[in-house]
RNA sequence: GGGCAGAUACUCAAGUGGCCAACGAGGGCAGACUGUAAAUCUGCUAGCUUACGCUUUCGGAGGUUCGAAUCCUUCUCUGCCCA
């Protein structure tokens, strides 16, 4: 579990990691304080201006409480993905190595943080012309029609690509068909070389009190104003950034497709749930040393253990 | 008091003699994850078992039948209607 840090690298990037909910903003600025650095966000909702309440971004004073990087930094319509972040982040550890030995990152997004510790493979972009025609046709002509298309032009994907999965069929035919060449052929399946050391930190929590906490901070948000932020978007919510939870259901309820009972149970459902989709993509690495976050002088003493 | 309808697995809900451990949906659990990732997708979901398979289920108790969730009797409960 305590994977011993090269001594070749002087600097160090802690990941605090975890389900939503479980405390990993507290942590991570218990832990930027102490080491007296920054906090790199690895959440991929926190960084749009327009998405506050729904997204539980730290507060002004949290955010005064240490620095904090990739919060408010996009707008909705801007194009973030995992290649963006990859990118931004380690400018942002670049920034924060010149003043200490450790930075923190924190955040829920499973693909970011391994696209920031390990890379994201570099490949051609893909043609928005051919990107939306893919989307036209497979709205018109279903998954059958992808999986047709991916046997004739990418059998490679076709035979180790997730045939049932619609957004990924259509992101491999769209590379195809814009590069000729198959989405898996540039699967490296290699980490990127990093200079600095990691140490990553899970939460650990009761699942009941982490439903528990799921439910009471939905709660929370409504009466902060959840409604009102999310009537604001309304208009914008067909961008990517608006389809997450705590937006899309309150969406539903605006079209009158359900009550807003309806709308506030299934938030708090749909958080939970993705609370357990994080929990597995932690869980399935075991460099992860899983700690109790309410215990912020241990975790801090185990932390300098090992640096 | 009388009449009618109903009681199915965590929930809703099909099934009206054998192909039923029981369609489907929801929920839950587990998993996958390289440019949408708070997204998208997959599997399991009575118990034991890696599996084959075995055991106990369809409100309770009896009965008919080679065989019942399905038919009969009765009891309990729920809803509606007439008093």
């Amino acid at each position: 579990m305590t994977t011993s840090l090269n001594p070749i690298f002087p600097k160090t990037v802690i990941i605090v990691a975890g389900a939503t909910a479980s405390g990993k903003t507290a942590l991570g600025i218990a832990l930027a304080q102490f080491f007296n650095t920054g906090v790199l966000s690895a959440d991929s909702r926190q960084c749009y201006r327009e998405m506050t309440i729904g997204t539980a971004k730290p507060t002004v004073e949290e955010q005064q409480a240490a620095p904090h990087y990739f919060i408010n930094t996009h707008a909705v319509h801007d194009d973030v993905n995992a290649a963006v972040y990859e990118q931004y982040g380690l400018q942002v550890l670049e920034k924060l190595f010149q003043q200490s030995d450790v930075a923190v990152v924190c955040g829920g997004t499973g693909l970011y943080i391994k696209a920031l510790l390990e890379g994201i493979d570099e490949m051609p972009g893909v043609d928005e012309t051919i990107k939306a025609d893919v989307a036209a046709q497979y709205h018109t002509h279903g998954k059958e029609w992808l999986q047709q298309q991916l046997i004739q032009h990418d059998p490679l994907f076709a035979s180790r690509g997730e045939m049932e999965n619609p957004a990924r069929m259509q992101r491999a035919l769209t590379f195809v068909l814009s590069t000729g060449q198959s989405l898996l052929s540039y699967h490296a399946g290699k980490p990127k070389p990093r200079s600095f050391n990691v140490i990553k930190l899970a939460i650990e929590m009761d699942r009941e009190v982490l439903y528990q906490r799921i439910n009471h901070r939905v709660d929370l948000m409504m009466q902060a104003g959840l409604l009102e932020e999310a009537r604001a978007l309304y208009p914008q919510r067909s961008l990517k950034p608006l389809q997450t939870v705590g937006y899309s259901e309150l969406f539903e309820y605006f079209d009158g497709d359900c009550t807003l009972d309806f709308a506030v149970d299934k938030i708090k459902q749909h958080t939970r749930n993705y609370a357990k989709r994080q929990l597995t993509w932690f869980r399935k690495d075991p460099e992860y040393s899983w700690i109790n976050a309410a215990d912020t002088a241990g975790v801090i003493k185990a932390v300098t253990a090992r640096l």
